[in-house]
DNA sequence: TTGACATATTGATGGCTGTCGATATATAAT
DNA sequence: ATTATATATCGACAGCCATCAATATGTCAA
């Protein structure tokens, strides 16, 4: 149970939080559409730069993404966000829970 | 209400758990004292890169250090790096009961 | 088709950092 | 004091990655 397609690596989803842009652009994008343009707007970088780290969010499968005419869209697919931080969490908390037998 | 000494920022927070051998370390001091060779012995890393790591973690305040005689233990501040996990998770929540007034 | 606009890709570069060997510091034992 | 043990610090190096300028791709308008 709770198993979705695949769930990223703890580790691999700290390096992809470990960045100032990148943090900024899922908190922007976080339970709307946006654009590239507009993330470019509010954020202080390059066209590219704001592409590149859409592309890492797409690849780790945090973000969705939207083709409207020319400009696309994007938001953050906020269920596998908080499932990656409970993980985290997870693994920095004993787990005398995890569904099995013998509980404390 | 809530603020401790000083709370991680969540950047500063990912960047620190963005590594393999840091991660490894935090889950192995999480409830218990373990020393610096203990430490050395369960990960594949030299003795320098330990302490390295183990620096990393006192300067952020998320591991605690005891000397005893000639060796060192150290163990995670749990509460410390859960609350900067929900801090995390926060960031990509939207916000509706902050306390404050001027609820959308 | 031509031109304007929006986004993606490529190539290059600079900075950061995880790692190690060597060494320093501190403590315990002989 | 000397030696052995445990950890910390230093210096150097290699790999990674965020960033940008330039360019490519794709889409709408005229």
């Amino acid at each position: 149970m709770m198993i979705d397609e695949f769930a990223l690596d703890t580790v691999d989803f700290a390096k992809i939080l470990a960045d100032q842009t990148r943090q900024e652009i899922m908190a922007l994008c976080c339970c709307r559409w946006v654009s590239v343009g507009e993330l470019q707007g509010q954020l202080g970088v390059s066209q590219p730069t704001v592409s590149h780290h859409l592309s890492v969010l797409r690849s780790a499968g945090l973000v969705l993404a939207r083709t409207e005419g020319r400009q696309v869209f994007y938001r953050l697919r906020q269920e596998q966000v908080l499932a990656c931080c409970e993980s985290l969490a997870d693994r920095f908390n004993p787990a005398p829970g995890t569904g099995a037998a013998g509980e404390k």
